[in-house]
DNA sequence: CATGAATGAGAGTTCATTCAT
DNA sequence: TATGAATGAACTCTCATTCAT
């Protein structure tokens, strides 16, 4: 897990009953910058909905920044410690880039659009206010499909003509996209979708032309074959 | 090109000045939103860039919302535009696609990714404030794209065995991201990137090929049959 | 009529057109602060409805101030100029009243509370922005009334055991408050109105106890029908 | 009493300092709004004069227009209070009216005419921003005069040929306008002068006397016959 | 003479943040 | 520890007024 530097404003998180608050403050900011982004996010209505008073957050938090801050570290934090316990198990480059994108669209689907447009917006924002943290968290969040697509192309699974960096863009952009598409309608079956796509960016993947590939080899087979068929119709001979 | 209903606050746009003034003032307002986001993008910032007061610009626009819709209104234009003179002229489906995919890259390039996030971000807003004629431009403008699918789809040439609407989120979601992961770098070859983006999704996107299956079992075959020979003649000797 | 200071901006307002603009200029001006009072009035909504620009009202008046003294001059030189036209040719304490008061409450009625709210506000604000002239112009038209009254209470119409002022609020009063009950009603019988209005008025003002005067009037005559009689009668002894 | 929505901003008034602080707000708004109409009343003057920063007095209150609406209900609510606690003691129709007339007036004294103007003009607006609540306080607290009024036309005390709408403008009517004359002079004796205008008010608000006339008729008669007696007996002498 | 263009001076309102209690 | 209370700074927006053309 990420260590945060926390920067609580006047006190230690000590006790049993600050974690709680902590917990339930972070709940709360998150549904609201999720639901409003940023800037017209206001602590007012996070206060409102946690039934205490604007200075109670601000006993447990230095500010509005840091406690977007720790909104988007915990996301990360938790979808990182998600795929880092289960991807170990998964064998095989398809099943484990099934995974992967099985995974964040889940995440995405299930802490909606808004969480996901701050999470892009607001984390890769001109002014480095969110700092570098969560630039660090990113490519540790990206890190396994990385090392996934390395070792694809490393076997010969993946297509190794490209950028990994562009292979990768073509696999988180789609999921994002499908969300927007996703909250207009009532329902999605999300293991149908996330099946789809991954089908579809496989194919993508591949190594061009299987086809030529598979010629290829089967000339070499005829060919073998013819050969062999010479030398034992000449030693009929 | 969409008629704008314009609002202007006290002033018809007529005299030759007047039309550059609100160029100028939707020029830089471009610049703002994208690099803050509608929330904290300031009309004040506008001004002083402009060199202005910030009376100036809510003479020639009723507010901060209009002047928003207007920049996102003139963006679609601008590629609409663009796509509608062109698009005619491209012919076969591949083509059709690299071309939307180039154009499209193109203008998120040249544009950065603020304004896309904009366009992402505040298009998209469930309170509509910024209305149906948004919504109505982003139809229109996708509307070519999925147009040259349902041909590819009826030719043949695209699988059939997705929902289009999979498709399109396949072919600008990754767009978007490969933005993001742009601007960190100094230069992007756009042309070298499209052009590889586009290889990768036409590659993702054609019917899974049963031709390649068959070949590749008509492989499978001729290796057992050679095994067999092999046991065959040798066993013979 | 009152010889207004007039109060150009820049120009002597000599030629019939600019006469003619100025007109206009009042009359639009006089709807405006009628319609919204001085605070809300604004001069933009003046241009517009007389097709010209702002600029033009700046040209012929020095200001909203100046021009919203000038609409509250002119309604009093005319309704000034109305009643010292036709008061003399008018006999009788009674009919001077009368007549009084239906022109009055006509003035309301045709122009309107919204004008009448302003004469009454605006004409009386603590900072003496509207000046003296004003101030005059009230005590002019409030004097053929005293005039009236004054001359009533001489000649025994008027009751005389009050303060002329308290009995010109009591005529003064009720109209305003008619004209308020009036624009919730559609259609307001004027002459009826102020027919009853003013009977009522003239009861409250006439001397006090008539029935008192009339009966010791009547003792005065029977007591001397009755030494008549008595003289009579013992002449006949 | 009237119970408000109190629509506070941000807090919930319930402690003692609280109800002090929008007391004291309640008191310099009125303040302000009296002095200067609502358009020129302005947040930040209030503020000042309560010595306070403006966001705290939007702390308080939902904004400009509720505050108005509180300062103007409160108004009534308190004369409402006066009048409903005290009328029901006071026996007799002409008492009754007398008692009104100087409650009413003694109100308008107190709160002087900037207060009345503001209730008169705002309370009637068009657009009733300011709503319905007022027009029930407006109703409710003519209610009692009214009440009088239609007792006294029974009874026989008040004349019942004049629609009571325009009785009580003749009543409302001249205690407002008597106010304006109020503000010129130092002292007012509003005891004197609201008698006063409770008699001349009363006197016509009498049932013009058929008696009256009958004895002036009478007086007529008399005085007829006595001229004949006299022809009469001088021709005999 | 008329006006297009611009603006300074505010207005109401919001909100993150502080601090004594 | 929690909060009632207050606020400075900023924001969007309005409008009377000026002035070169």
């Amino acid at each position: 897990m990420t260590q945060h530097k926390a920067l609580p404003a006047r006190r230690a998180p000590s006790s049993v009953k600050s974690e709680q608050r902590i917990k339930d403050i972070l709940a709360v900011a998150r549904e609201v910058f999720s639901e409003r982004g940023y800037s017209s996010a206001t602590t007012i209505e996070m206060a409102r909905r946690l039934g205490v008073s604007e200075a109670t957050v601000f006993t447990y938090f230095a500010g509005k920044r840091d406690l977007c801050v720790r909104v988007i570290c915990d996301w990360y934090d938790e979808i990182i410690a998600e795929i880092e316990a289960t991807l170990p198990h998964v064998t095989g480059t398809r099943a484990k880039l099934f995974f992967l994108i099985r995974t964040h669209l889940y995440r995405l689907m299930i802490d909606g659009p808004g969480l996901c447009a701050l999470i892009l917006s607001e984390g890769r924002a001109k002014d480095d206010t969110f700092g570098s943290e969560i630039l660090q968290l990113q490519r540790r969040y990206t890190a396994p499909l990385m090392q996934v697509m390395a070792d694809g192309v490393a076997a010969g699974d993946i297509r190794g003509d490209m950028p990994l960096s562009l292979l990768r863009s073509s696999i988180y952009g789609p999921m994002e996209h499908v969300l927007w598409d996703a909250i207009s309608k009532k329902t999605v079956d999300i293991e149908e979708t996330s099946n789809r796509l991954a089908q579809l960016l496989w194919q993508g993947l591949q190594p061009p032309n299987p086809n030529a590939a598979a010629l290829e080899q089967l000339q070499r087979d005829m060919a073998a074959a013819l050969r062999l068929y010479d030398q034992t119709s000449s030693s009929k001979k």
